[in-house]
RNA sequence: GCUACAACA
């Protein structure tokens, strides 16, 4: 990340502006840890008012925005808000998930809200990104119910699901206790033109072993494989935890 | 085209 910056600085001041769009978004991306992710924030409002002035447009706003939402600097991430409205740079949809999805992901649902209302005062579209995290921002509040409203409305407002509709709803059911219902979701995904992917599964498996239903964790463990779809590390892990709990060594293997 | 989801610890 300090790489990029000083060269970028070289770029700027030879004024190859193509090249240092590129390098700062390679910079932006490549944040690693919350410490790379503040030097950066510092290098971009600096270079954004220096007398070397290389501002930050709408694309990189948004990066970097998703950048601090990685490191859940919500705080952060409000002010850079506030400086792109200062800046005259205007939100698009992008920017206004990524918002929203922040404040769901800890379950703030009331500040996700303010921003819904802002997509609709900017004349723009919840899109199917923008419910998806809504309904994982109820089901953080263990709000299954509202987050199934928001499921149910989503074809109404002309949107269509997709798995991560699914699999959040899903996931909050089987936190519930709900895994029946989860089960039929599951099902009910391949008539609304989506497909199960391995996080489905998981999610399912990973329920179902909770419970001790072990013997239809395994069923589904081997329909999934069975529908093209490969297990990875995290599957093997729900499986393996789930079954070795009880002693049923032989099947974990 | 720059955005979202799962396990254990």
């Amino acid at each position: 990340v300090q790489t990029y910056a000083s060269l970028l600085r070289v770029l700027i001041r030879n004024k190859s502006f193509a090249e240092a769009v590129k390098i700062r978004t390679l910079m932006v991306k490549s944040c690693q840890i919350e410490e790379d992710a503040r030097f950066v924030l510092i290098v971009l409002r600096e270079m954004n008012c220096g007398d070397i002035r290389f501002s930050i447009d709408l694309r990189c706003y948004n990066m970097l925005l998703m950048s601090l939402a990685r490191f859940m600097m919500i705080d952060d991430m409000k002010s850079v808000y506030r400086e792109m409205l200062k800046d005259n740079v205007s939100p698009n949809i992008y920017t206004f998930n990524t918002m929203i999805n922040a404040f769901c992901k800890l379950g703030n649902v009331r500040e996700a809200e303010v921003y819904l209302s802002m997509i609709l005062q900017a004349g723009l579209k919840p899109d199917e990104h923008t419910f998806t995290s809504f309904i994982l921002g109820h089901c953080r509040r263990k709000d299954v119910d509202s987050a199934t409203k928001v499921f149910i409305t989503m074809p109404q407002r002309g949107c269509q699901r997709n798995v991560v509709s699914y699999n959040n709803l899903m996931h909050g059911l089987c936190e519930a206790g709900r895994v029946d219902e989860a089960e039929r979701l599951i099902l009910q995904m391949k008539d609304d033109n989506c497909s199960p992917n391995v996080r489905s599964y998981t999610i399912l498996i990973d329920a179902l072993c909770g419970l001790g239903r072990r013997l239809e964790a395994l069923s589904l463990f081997k329909e999934m494989k069975k529908e093209g779809c490969e297990p990875n590390v995290h599957t093997y892990t729900v499986l393996i935890d789930g079954t070795c709990k009880d002693g049923m060594l032989d099947e974990a293997k």
